[in-house]
DNA sequence: TTTTTATATAACTATATACTCATGTAATAT
DNA sequence: ATATTACATGAGTATATAGTTATATAAAAA
């Protein structure tokens, strides 16, 4: 077994905890087909400016999206489409769960997969 | 763009929740090369006795990890070895950033990679 | 039966964080 | 110059959660 150290555990932990935000999952999620401002991720979302754009500044932060601002508006855009690897991968685990299960919400367990598979 | 409703979401956020913790990601790594009791993992993981089980039941309680009570222990296993491909995932996009932006800490990018390929 | 060992859990505290409301700031338009 | 638009951010609140301490429970040993 790998050791690693309280340091790795740490940094490996805050990472998860970006994505451990259904907020910034949508927003995530909508910057799969490129680069969006703030107004259409509001309006996407569904939240208030100042909360999209907190965590906004939280993604930009860590280096998840990176920030392009012209004129008064703010592009923001993944910077690596790997996220997608790892939302992909827990939709898979959720959808196995779920079937495993003999889940009744078909149509979620069809969309996880189709998502995990995209 | 594939569409997900509120659920969804939550979901996908509560699993990465799990993940989010580094006693969680400690005790998750100790279980690596197979089941280990309670007390084992106290050992390894240097957290108390209760912490660690609570910590233990919340991931049971999500089914990452299942237990087998034999006699006065309960040993814990990994349900599903994939749980280590995320982490791989985002050890090395870890690794990226820091070797991107030339890190000083050479050592903890080449654990981060090898701990990606294992 | 009593004690010991191994684990789980309840009660509590401290801290982190998601959210809202209000305001600041900067670029464009009038 | 002033107003407007787009975005960021500070202050404050509410909630979630990690951790500790103490205790409960259950199997095994004495």
């Amino acid at each position: 077994m790998m050791q690693l150290d309280d340091q790795a555990y740490a940094r490996i932990a805050k990472y998860f905890q970006l994505l451990a935000e259904p907020m910034r999952l949508k927003i995530l999620n909508g910057l799969r087909d490129g680069e969006k401002n703030v107004s259409e991720l509001v309006a996407l979302s569904g939240g208030t400016q100042a909360n999209v754009s907190k965590h906004l500044t939280m993604l930009s932060t860590a280096n998840l999206i990176q920030r392009d601002a012209r004129g008064t508006k703010a592009y923001y855009s993944i910077v690596d489409q790997q996220i997608f690897d790892l939302c992909g991968l827990v939709c898979g685990q959720l959808a196995m769960q779920m079937s495993t299960a003999a889940a009744a919400n078909e149509s979620f367990i069809s969309a996880m997969q189709s998502q995990a598979n995209s």
